[in-house]
DNA sequence: GCCGTTTTCGGCCCGACTGTTTTCAGTCG
């Protein structure tokens, strides 16, 4: 059973656990699902290898939860679920997605009227049969089928790159309002996670009605939730929720950090507070009566006796005892990127001819690109063979000739072949100065498979880089299944370094990866794998996966000069 | 049900918004 599989019952174990009263286990089954669902490993794979001991060593999962979690792997189901069901046949998961429904108002409905899933909830609710129901009324009947007809449509959680456009748009249009004082951007979107589930943005101001006003009002704000003096929530026209908040002056330090998160890095860092008598909240951190910290997040992890973290660290894996310790990394900055490792032309299924993807590369500050175009077996995207590639390196010298300013590294995106051989003669691969190889068939091996197809392309000595390792895309669960620990100790063993890969919707390697692979001592190499000049322009979101993987300047490639670059990759 | 430099028992983050409840429960983040 996958991760996903045994998440999904344990949330729903806490809600039906909720809706009957009781005390404290929802909230350990609602951890233990979010402890499961963020694993970077198949808790299949944990089982497997340890047995119930290894589940327990998962934070959030004790002696109770980790037989349950046992017997859905062995058996496939949950006895105490399907119990718990029958009491209370609802289908949460669907249902508590509808603002204002939780799991006691759904037991309510289902109570009175039978009301087990989305489609006989919408029935129900265009009957006109819920709003005379004790607790409920006309508002929230017609509440619950607006949150019907939004769930209707698309939603769920957008990529980083789609949504960060979008936020930093609504974020200058009320910065325009003389009534905004200071305005940031909070939640997961500042942290820069992979995928966002909704915008959050934060604000001052000395007139909260005329913000709050401004904002349900946006063109870009498709149904209001919510509109108070503090808090206003929407639904937006990309299909994403955002809500606005308005907080004092000398609380927007300690509203920015809470708002910010993780849940679980506030909860870690309130627990400190409360350990040194202070209490932590949005409006700052209070020692009895008196504030004394909330105007800045510097003030306030310095009066917990922390330096500041970055929020890309924010996710209580450990950067808080780092802090404690004085061993937080030094971040890679974009400033710190000299180059970018994975750019597409016009020779194979880029926009733009070698020249001008060059010349892009110059006016972002690069002082190298490096042009790396499929391979011959990637016929859709007009792969180059042996012969093209040769004349590719005419043009590029050709290019650098008339171009002052930046060096051109001679690159290739090399299919890996089933069998794990590489798309074009070694002796064509020599003449590479980077050989990134990259799968773009048969992703449906068995993970041993999969896994050796890639160490065996590894050994080859040309191969220098792995591009986008995991082959997820959005929309889509991890392409393919990898011993990440078989395939680090090859890349160790050959000198290979791993690719972020930085293009927008792919959804590659994710924060846990590369904390790993550091741990091998393994290095990384951003790419944008831009198809066209504009999309260089996500080297951002690549620096900020690396960030989200702890990775310092000298752990990325992209931060060598161009000969030091060619000189690692040299056989 | 989980967890432990307060603890193997007794805690478990905290506050705003909404609707309908005339004093608060449920939901949300």
């Amino acid at each position: 059973m996958k991760n996903e599989s045994v998440a999904k019952i344990l949330y729903e174990i806490a809600d039906i656990l909720e809706a009957q009263d009781v005390q404290w286990k929802p909230a350990a089954y609602r951890k233990a699902a979010m402890a499961i669902e963020s694993l970077s490993e198949e808790v299949e794979d944990i089982y497997r290898g340890g047995g119930k001991k290894a589940l327990l060593k998962i934070p959030g999962i004790g002696e109770n939860i980790s037989k349950k979690v046992e017997e859905m792997i062995t058996t496939g189901g949950l006895g105490y679920y399907a119990r718990l069901k029958k009491e209370l046949p609802i289908d949460f998961g669907t249902l508590t997605a509808i603002p204002g429904l939780g799991p006691k108002k759904l037991k309510k409905l289902f109570n009175a009227l039978g009301v087990r899933t989305l489609e006989e909830l919408k029935e129900a609710a265009e009957r006109g049969k819920i709003a005379g129901l004790e607790g409920f009324g006309e508002k929230s009947e017609q509440e619950i089928l607006k949150g019907i007809a939004l769930l209707e449509k698309t939603r769920g959680r957008a990529l980083l790159g789609a949504i960060l456009p979008d936020a930093l748009a609504i974020v200058e249009k009320l910065k325009e309002s003389k009534a905004v004082g200071r305005i940031g951007i909070a939640g997961s979107l500042r942290r820069m996670k992979e995928t966002v589930g909704d915008i959050d943005i934060l604000a001052t101001s000395g007139e909260p009605g005329r913000v709050m006003g401004l904002f349900v009002s946006l063109p870009e704000v498709e149904a209001v939730f919510a509109k108070g003096m503090t808090k206003s929530s929407v639904h937006l026209k990309n299909g994403l929720d955002c809500d606005l908040r308005v907080v004092e002056e000398d609380s927007f330090g300690s509203a920015l950090q809470y708002f910010t998160g993780s849940k679980d890095h506030n909860i870690a860092l309130r627990k400190i507070a409360i350990k040194m008598g202070y209490k932590l909240s949005e409006y700052g951190i209070f020692k009895g009566e008196e504030k004394i910290a909330g105007r800045t997040e510097e003030e306030v992890y310095g009066r917990l006796g922390l330096p500041y973290i970055e929020p890309e660290l924010r996710e209580n894996t450990g950067e808080i005892e780092a802090a404690q310790e004085g061993r937080l990394p030094a971040l890679i900055e974009l400033e710190e990127v000299r180059g970018d490792l994975h750019v597409h032309t016009n020779w194979s299924d880029g926009s733009e001819p070698v020249e001008e993807v060059v010349l892009a590369a110059r006016e972002r500050g690069y002082e190298w690109v490096c042009i790396s175009d499929h391979s011959q077996s990637l016929r859709i995207a007009h792969g180059l063979d042996e012969r093209d590639l040769e004349r590719q390196f005419d043009e590029i010298e050709r290019v650098k000739g008339g171009i002052t300013g930046i060096e051109v590294l001679r690159g290739i995106e090399c299919d890996i072949r089933k069998d794990g051989s590489l798309d074009l003669m070694d002796e064509t691969l020599e003449r590479c100065d980077i050989v990134i190889g990259a799968v773009h068939s048969h992703f449906n091996l068995p993970m041993r498979e999969m896994t050796e197809r890639m160490m065996r392309a590894m050994e080859n000595p040309n191969l220098d880089i792995i591009g986008h390792p995991t082959g997820r895309l959005l929309g889509e669960r991890e392409a393919y299944e990898l011993d990440w620990e078989r395939l680090f100790d090859a890349a160790e063993d050959n000198g290979i370094a791993f690719e972020i890969n930085a293009f927008p919707s792919r959804l590659d390697l994710d924060g846990a990866h590369i904390k790993a692979a550091l741990a091998h001592g393994l290095q990384f190499a951003i790419g944008t794998d831009a198809h066209t000049k504009d999309q260089m322009d996500f080297m951002e979101l690549g620096v900020a996966t690396a960030r989200r993987g702890w990775a310092e300047g000298k752990d990325v490639l992209n931060t060598l000069g161009a000969e030091d670059v060619r000189r690692r990759f040299s056989p």
